[in-house]
DNA sequence: CTTATAACGTTAAATATTTAACCATAAACA
DNA sequence: TGTTTATGGTTAAATATTTAACGTTATAAG
């Protein structure tokens, strides 16, 4: 395959959701003042095979040089364009329980460009408290505000069952992305990306490689 | 395929990442009432198709009923048994930042089954601080408590530079499996499950798909 | 009791993902 | 300046995953 000039190419999700690995390891090598990586190199850092590593590099507009590897500063630069991290990318986050509360006080994600615009829930009793320098907002606002802002991204951080509904709102006031952070399944149209990051799933998942300890 | 008796085959891991998701639904399920649930209507609420659901469950050593589908209970009891949440599954949580506060605060995972036995942290201003019922022990503490207290799943919520000192720390001890909440991948050897739940790289992938708005 | 059928279970095909193999190239060095 | 070689790029094979197809079975209805 190979990028001729500007991406085209649909890129694969296996490789996808690998990209932001390969960032995350890139931007701490070339902080650490490594100049070169190499796909082996890239491949034992992140548990791959420099097969794969090079295979999805190689979907990227970036060539990496032989006897050198791929020069760190420009692949961090490009892998950042390519998963559209090289601007801000705004975020509303909704629902302001622990979780929620945990994810807006986080400050590397706005370091990493994640910039959340506004915190909104639905529990009157915590509508006009704040956490940090967030206000947080009744739902009534929200739709008007992910317009208003030119939000993307919708974070769902509420109980499973009003899942759905949130992320129905999120749709239709025009977010394009969500992630998800609860139990529940989230159905979207096509045009809207859902990313799940179910954290009692993975707890399961690694009940079941712990269980017969 | 299907399961003679006792579980011996192998269930593949794409498998083992979906049945969580069979638990949480069913459980909904037959918490609204509901005796049965066809392969159908399963996929329907985890955007799957049914044969995929079909496929899954003949791993598990469960049987549908023609015309009638999966009975909730039943099914429930065995999805719980074969991921080993049947019983309690002990962990630690490392790191008592915003994440892991929010985390051992987060009273669904004890309902769930995964009980929170102690919270570790490095810094010594917060040592011996309280989260909700937990006060944090020092990491000099750790290996000791994971041993005496039989731990078998490792919470890693730590920064990206001690995550893989964490969960070598936490392997020596004896833990089986990890949850791995930072940016960084963890190593562990073959006979130590690690599942990643990284928030910053789910974002990301988000924005990838969001970015030609 | 017999028949029709909704749903499962299973096989096999299609697709996606990962890995291996090998060619091409640019750097390092004699 | 030529030679060696480490490393990327690319193709193709191997593997894993998903989906479609269809026979089987137990239920429900007549």
């Amino acid at each position: 395959m190979g990028n001729k000039g500007t991406a085209l190419e649909v890129i694969p999700g296996a490789v996808v959701r690998r990209l932001p690995r390969y960032l995350t390891q890139t931007q701490y090598l070339r902080q650490q003042g490594v100049e070169w990586v190499s796909s082996a190199s890239l491949a034992e850092a992140l548990g791959l095979t420099s097969s794969t590593v090079r295979q999805d590099l190689s979907y990227i507009d970036f060539k990496g040089v032989a006897k050198r590897g791929y020069g760190t500063g420009g692949l961090e630069k490009v892998l950042a364009r390519t998963l559209g991290v090289d601007r801000d990318v705004r975020c509303v986050l909704v629902g302001a329980g622990n979780l929620g509360r945990a994810l807006a006080l986080h400050e590397e994600f706005v370091r990493q460009g994640f910039k959340i615009m506004g915190v909104f829930d639905n529990h009157p009793s915590v509508v006009g408290k704040k956490i940090g320098r967030f206000v947080i907002k009744g739902m009534n606002e929200m739709a008007d505000f992910v317009r208003e802002q030119q939000v993307g991204i919708g974070i769902v951080s509420v109980p499973h069952a009003a899942a759905q509904a949130v992320a129905d709102q999120l749709v239709a006031a025009g977010a394009r992305g969500l992630l998800n952070l609860t139990t529940a399944h989230v159905h979207a149209p096509d045009t809207v990306s859902v990313v799940d990051a179910r954290i009692l799933a993975s707890l399961r998942e690694l009940a079941y490689a712990v269980k017969d300890i």
